[in-house]
DNA sequence: ACCCTCTTTGCATTCGAAGTCATTTGGATT
DNA sequence: AATCCAAATGACTTCGAATGCAAAGAGGGT
């Protein structure tokens, strides 16, 4: 006779409905009720099963609940680099709020853009009740979300073909007020560092600058980074070197990037910021508030915003028809000290 | 608050094995192995199957194959405090590491201590197949582990009364070589910033590098932080009352708190660092490197520790009668330039 | 005591895939 | 052509909880 192959053994694992039910002397149905709210069960029986479920350590099966009634009770979220530091905040949030709602998250992070579809395989596998994304997203997996019927809230970026349920941080009213303050206080020579190409907020952010500038008869030099500390120091560079060393506003698409260009600034040229060069960023992360860095940005309403995008998903999952809708959050003007504004 | 039921229609939800197998023209048994390697299943059928597979959209769902299997593939990770800078890294790394082994993340962030029991009823709810624990547990509720036959491995913390599967970066030998290189360099007023009471890495290091001072005859005057930015401006502060200014060198129990006592010591006492006083921390976080920092610290070897984790982890997943083992990484001093060491 | 209604209860079925076992098929061998 | 063996396949059962439905129980009113 083979050897059977190696399975838990059904004692250590978790007793089940039937071990309560028998223990109890009722039917597994029976069980089944005292653990539903509002179920019809006599509150003398509920008791008297709460407490053997008690002794025996006794929790439904999510996973056969989530068999049965076709409802797992996960939700996805896609997040693609964890490490941005904006983004444990966002998540920490998320995972809170919706807990609250009795959803668990299943916690997908990308190491680069081509592992979306991987990932999404595995998303659909679980049958998660909806999904919040802060990823890059092409038409068609978006379409994938809404062919098999799953709610989807974007975060920070928007549906760019057709019209998703999505939650973002107002770029334009954001960087307005940086550029009308930096204008104002007759800055010169505009340097931008800008995100990634493919980044919608990046592009977003960067755009909107560059359109007030435009508007206020500025032009400005720009350059890329990646949205990260050493990003913002190549950055400064480049542009320094760009301008003839006269640049003396320079306007980051994040926080970090700003942070890197304050101390390069600093270090390298010698700089003081914001006497001799203003720097901008974007997000209101923690470290923009150190002391060192005092960084002029836009703080996003981190809490607002997540509070908000689990109310959309919530809501979607209910009714799968709500229509799709999208909200934008103003930022709040951190003055700081890393840019002479007016 | 649970969320409201509705009726998910059975169409939009994905197709099943059953619909694969009528298109087809074989059985649902077919379905089921073409898509498990290593089944029986002619290379022809497995091929036609998952062409149709293909066209409806159809991937197994996890949930029933959970069910039946009794694997559900997914591993709980625990963090109390997700804000703190170290973790998203962790997460990050463990995340995908857990993935290449076809195992997803269900994440759980604690707001406060008192939520562990709550957090603990969700995942013997979801029978996780394992979990990364890097929170307080309590010896019961590390004991509700082993009764159920949940493999856990604890992170950056180890079982208190019993042995359990752990992974922790060395602070014993990581104060040794600050201490001893401080002392070494001859400073003479010796100040701490622990962590608070009840955290273990927090204890540890403290107490490491206070019986390391001990030894090279010296004393530290000790108060308590919370690990964050704020808590390294205050302790700096209550030190160096304390020491009627004499302090010239601080220990922190993590970099988060030694960057608040750098900015705080420049900023509030015009004090400068490296050459009056001396502050090493704990960690080896991005923002510790800085340019405006360059904390003297101790970097965990975060890549080698989350590898280690996981390995751990599906050891014990396969087999789990794998004996309990605690594994202690050496951390790297990165010499910074924050602190005067020799 | 009787009937009627409302609450509790149990039975039986269902969700979707995996795996056991028995059966069929196909190919090789003689 | 007959035989044999391995590979391939399908019928059926199973995992654990939810739920529709029917039956049993508990009161209430007369």
């Amino acid at each position: 006779m083979p050897v059977k192959k190696k399975q838990p053994d059904k004692n250590t694992r978790g007793a089940t409905s039937y071990d309560v039910a028998r223990q109890a002397g009722v039917s597994q149905s029976a069980v089944s009720r005292a653990f539903s709210p509002g179920a019809s069960v006599a509150p003398k029986t509920r008791a008297a099963i709460m407490d053997v479920a008690r002794v025996l350590g006794y929790q439904p099966n999510a996973i056969a609940q989530g068999l049965i009634t076709r409802r797992s009770n996960l939700v996805a979220i896609i997040i693609s680099n964890l490490t941005n530091l904006y983004y444990p905040e966002v998540l920490a949030e998320l995972t809170q709020r919706l807990s609250e709602h009795g959803i668990r998250v299943l916690l997908f992070s990308l190491a680069t853009e081509s592992d979306v579809d991987d990932v999404l395989d595995q998303v659909w596998r679980y049958r998660v009740d909806g999904a919040i994304v802060a990823a890059r997203l092409h038409p068609e997996q978006l379409q994938a979300f809404e062919d098999r019927g799953v709610p989807v809230v974007l975060y920070n970026r928007i549906g760019e073909t057709t019209p998703v349920a999505s939650i973002c941080c107002d770029s334009a009213s954001g960087e307005r007020q940086l550029v009308d303050g930096l204008v104002a206080a007759n800055h010169q020579i505009f340097g931008i560092i800008a995100g990634p190409a493919d980044s919608y907020v990046g592009e977003e952010r960067t755009q909107s600058a560059i359109k007030r500038l435009h508007a206020q008869g500025r032009e400005a030099l720009m350059v890329r980074g990646n949205f990260d500390y050493e990003s913002g120091d190549k950055g400064l560079r480049d542009l320094m070197r760009m301008t003839d060393n006269k640049m003396d506003a320079l306007i980051c698409a994040n926080d970090l990037m700003a942070i890197g260009a304050i101390d390069s600034a600093r270090s390298n040229f010698g700089l003081a910021v914001p006497e001799n060069l203003s720097i901008v960023g974007f997000d209101g992360v923690s470290p923009a508030t150190w002391l060192a860095y005092q960084v002029t940005t836009i703080r996003q309403p981190v809490r607002r915003m997540t509070e908000a995008a689990v109310t959309m998903l919530v809501e979607r999952i209910e009714d799968p028809d709500t229509p799709s809708e999208q909200r934008l959050f103003a930022g709040q003007l951190l003055p700081g000290r890393s840019a002479r504004l007016k």
